[in-house]
RNA sequence: GGCGCCGUGGCCAAGUGGUAAGGCGGCAGACUGCAAAUCUGCUAUUCGUCGGUUCGAUUCCGACCGGCGCCUCCA
């Protein structure tokens, strides 16, 4: 068996990966700032966090999977301020939003969902130890701050030269009072706002709240313990935040913070990256408002390595609802069917070689895909044969199975209501009624009947196959 | 300015030093009463442009053109 090898930001190459024990994949993966809901850029990056974890399954290993909620954070707080709420009432509806539209992408539970609230005791243990350690200091306006200077590997997962900030950087609003323009808040003094809206802590520097890159090692590491196996999250996050973890936790623990850090690339529209700052976002309750699936969502993501750029294309979407409803037919068609060929099982067996292989390929997700579109002809082929043998049907079920735990591509049956299909039935009825006395100008009215209604009919053999949409 | 990515058919998008996966769309055929679904064939002699290396480059090198990203709190 090949390795299984993943991109490492740190080194910049493609390198074989397996669990530090041997059995579990301890994974961190930056979740998202709950003040809005997650556009589909975002989302891009669960998708792709979501393969891995399927990845790392089909592989044999076992996944521990944290994606932390930041709760509190500047544009919270701005948001709780305005709205005259605290913290936690605007937090809590866009968490529950963040599931229902993480489910509807069919994004896998992680094993943990820590909220940053919830361990603000860890996260002022990790600042004692920095302070302690003498890289973390207290400055004048009350917050505490990281010294990178003191940290001689800063810069090391970004490559980026950290003695001058080049013309063309955007530049920081210096709004703390920090020794060197890099230091990074660890914990910030309160502010009137902070307290008015809740949040605000009591630690031994004051009243304060968390900074965003303390949440992740804090959490991170109070859950999967001071080394990751994996961390993951997308480019944008390499500088500063992913950076800024690996200074405060390997500063405070002796040891290195995660063994691979993993990062996706955007996702853009119209050319650009899809941001809120751009105003090019959208978000799933677009696509749900517009009929696309999640299954089709997925299929479009993973058409694209997870390392490239993507561009939401209308056009690539319509091709990816398409061909997502091809394999939904394919898979009617696989569970009704009542044998198959010797063809059907040697190509249920190269799709399932193909899939290991492109996934233990660090994700290849556009390999898998083609191999799997590939084995749906072949399959197709090899139904319309009409085979008799039950061993091969197995095996093609079997490996579409498997395959199907891995890409989750197949979107569900639009139920019709029992309303509906009576009237579907009886429609139905009538037209085979009208077909047997070759009446077919009635039988042809009937169809437009139904595909006026949504109801498209596949009449295969002796019989006539319905479905909505 | 620094660092990095990308430019493949109508659209999306793989890929390899030896002559272009897959999806959508289109065209033709089989099947069908007609459709639909499915299958079959066709749909890039060519991979941004110009040079170079090589027996041979889309794939390696260089230049140029074009697009994108990061460079302090953005997935």
């Amino acid at each position: 068996m090949a390795p299984f090898r993943l991109f490492n930001t740190l080194s910049r190459t493609i390198e074989p990966f397996a669990p530090a024990d041997g059995q579990t994949v301890r994974l961190y993966t930056c979740g998202p700032t709950v003040y809005n809901p997650a556009h589909l850029g975002n989302f891009r990056t669960f998708l792709f966090e979501d393969l891995m974890r399927r990845a790392i399954r089909l592989r044999g290993w076992q996944v521990e999977q944290v994606m932390n909620l930041t709760d509190v954070d500047d544009k919270i707080i701005v948001r709780a301020a305005q709205q005259g709420k605290t913290i936690r009432e605007i937090t809590e509806p866009v968490v529950e939003g963040f599931h229902a539209d993480r489910r509807y992408l069919r994004i896998e539970d992680a094993e943990h969902y820590p909220r940053a609230t919830a361990y603000i005791p860890e996260m002022i243990a990790l600042v004692e130890r920095l302070v302690a350690n003498g890289v973390a200091y207290q400055a004048e306006d009350g917050s505490v701050y990281f010294a990178i200077g003191k940290f001689p590997t800063y810069g090391r997962l970004s490559r980026l030269d950290t003695r001058e900030i080049q013309s063309g950087a955007r530049v920081a609003q210096d709004d703390y009072a920090k020794e060197n323009a890099q230091d990074f808040a660890l914990w910030k003094a309160a502010k009137p706002e902070d307290e008015a809206c809740g949040a605000a802590w009591d630690s031994p520097w004051g009243r304060g709240r968390p900074g965003w890159h303390l949440e992740c090692s804090a959490m991170a590491m109070a859950i999967l313990g001071e080394t990751l196996d994996i961390h993951a999250g997308a480019v944008d996050l390499i500088f500063p935040h992913h950076e800024d973890e690996i200074a405060q936790s390997e500063a405070a623990t002796g040891r290195p913070f995660a063994r691979c850090w993993c990062h996706g690339e955007f996702l853009l529209t119209d050319g650009a990256k899809m941001a809120k700052r751009v105003g090019n976002v959208q978000n799933v309750a677009d696509l749900r408002t517009n009929g696309v699936s999640g299954a089709a969502v997925r299929h479009f993501v993973f058409s694209t390595h997870y390392r490239k750029q993507l561009n939401l294309a209308a056009e690539a979407l319509e091709g990816s609802i398409e061909a997502v409803r091809r394999l939904r037919d394919f898979a009617d068609r696989l569970a009704v069917a009542t044998g198959g060929t010797a063809a059907l099982e040697d190509a249920a067996d190269a799709l399932e070689t193909a899939v290991r292989e492109a996934m233990a390929d660090d994700l290849d997700a556009p390999a898998a895909v083609a191999a799997l579109f590939e084995f749906v002809r072949a399959a197709n082929r090899e139904l319309d044969r009409g085979g008799r043998e039950a061993g091969p049907l197995a095996r093609a079920r079997e490996v579409f199975a498997l395959v199907d735990g891995v890409l989750d591509l197949i979107p569900a049956p639009v139920q019709a209501d029992a309303e509906l299909a009576a009237w579907v039935e009886e429609r139905l009825a009538a037209r085979r009624e009208a077909r047997a006395r070759r009446d077919f100008g009635t039988a042809d009215a009937i169809r437009d009947e139904l595909t006026a209604r949504g109801i498209a009919i596949e009449d295969a053999g002796g019989t006539t196959r319905w479905k909505v949409g």
